[in-house]
DNA sequence: TCTTGTTATGCAATTTTTTGCATACTAGGC
DNA sequence: GCCTAGTATGCAAAAAATTGCATAACAAGA
């Protein structure tokens, strides 16, 4: 699995804390990985007894006191490792699709109601990469040129949530014909 | 997790054996469920003991037992139940994601290949699924009547492939421009 | 004849992920 | 004054998923 590396490449491009990594992943540039909290600050611990990473604890007055982590050459060089392996595609694990599979047991409002849920969710996803998306247009050439990998990325998740929009419409059409 | 009820669901449709569920979720319109032989064979032994199914075995002369499951009332009972509650949105872990977000750290041509790896199997998944949707639009109409629902599972395959392969040549496009 | 692929199932160990619980302080709105 | 949201971390237990190993026989093609 790859949160190992999905924490490296993060830390690799700008040290932070457990937190910080949580926020990037929730809307930073890279629309990639989902983990909680839990398995973040775990796996933060592993890879810093696994030598790979190191951190620096910085005080704070009125919170509680921030882990700054960042790569150790080790770190670094397993990271270049695991660029060189190939990897293995995604699996599609879709509860919605389940249960619109099984609809036929159960009404049609339960079904648009659930479907009207994931819509909002998905749309409200959208928006927020596409704001993300209008501010690295902003951004000046040679930052951009810098960008422009991990800009795929999230280039990948707006077209992803367009056509999972797109799709809802037809179901939409489909289950309204009732 | 909806293992329990993407098992349940398929059987409620047709009851069958642990291989043979292995074979609807992978070419069948099951493009929404990924697993491997030993988590559905360990899970339908759970659901067993559950209540959930019952199996007969059914001798085969020259291949090993088949055991033949079915919903028991109960659990069709847990699947109606299971219908009622929302399900939560798909998690998105994507480790090409990652790879290509750390693209900088490694070459071009690396990028390129792995890419291409991906591009190839995407391809064939969507004229998998294609053709699965001409046999569909071939069926006489009570009977693509009484599928339309797994019907749209399968067209969200479909826009997601698709969606993933226009992806992919924006990726080729901005990876050949060095 | 040898290898590969398909049919058919399962246990055990490990890794990954989720869920539940726990702490502690601040800022802002009503 | 109270409630909510945000900052910041973590342990423990349970559930889900993967990896490794194991068995057994047939069919097809090289």
């Amino acid at each position: 699995m790859s949160l190992k590396h999905a924490i490296l490449i993060l830390l690799e491009s700008e040290p932070g804390s457990g937190y910080d990594l949580l926020k990037r992943f929730k809307d930073g540039l890279g629309y990639f990985w989902n983990a909680k909290h839990q398995q973040v600050y775990l796996e933060l611990k592993k890879l810093s007894e696994a030598g790979w990473l190191e951190f620096e604890a910085e005080a704070q007055d009125t919170r509680p006191d921030k882990k700054i982590y960042r790569l150790t050459p080790a770190g670094h060089a397993e990271l270049l490792r695991w660029l060189g392996e190939p990897v293995q595609p995604n699996k599609i694990n879709d509860a919605l699709l389940v249960k619109l599979y099984a609809g036929a047991h159960t009404s049609t409002a339960n079904l648009r109601e659930e479907m009207q849920r994931h819509v909002s969710a998905h749309r409200k996803t959208l928006d927020s990469l596409l704001s993300i998306e209008r501010d690295y247009q902003a951004l000046p050439t040679e930052q951009r040129q810098a960008l422009r990998l991990p800009y795929l990325t999230l280039r990948r998740g707006i077209l992803g949530e367009q056509s999972w929009l797109a799709w809802a419409e037809e179901v939409e059409q489909e289950l309204g014909r009732d």
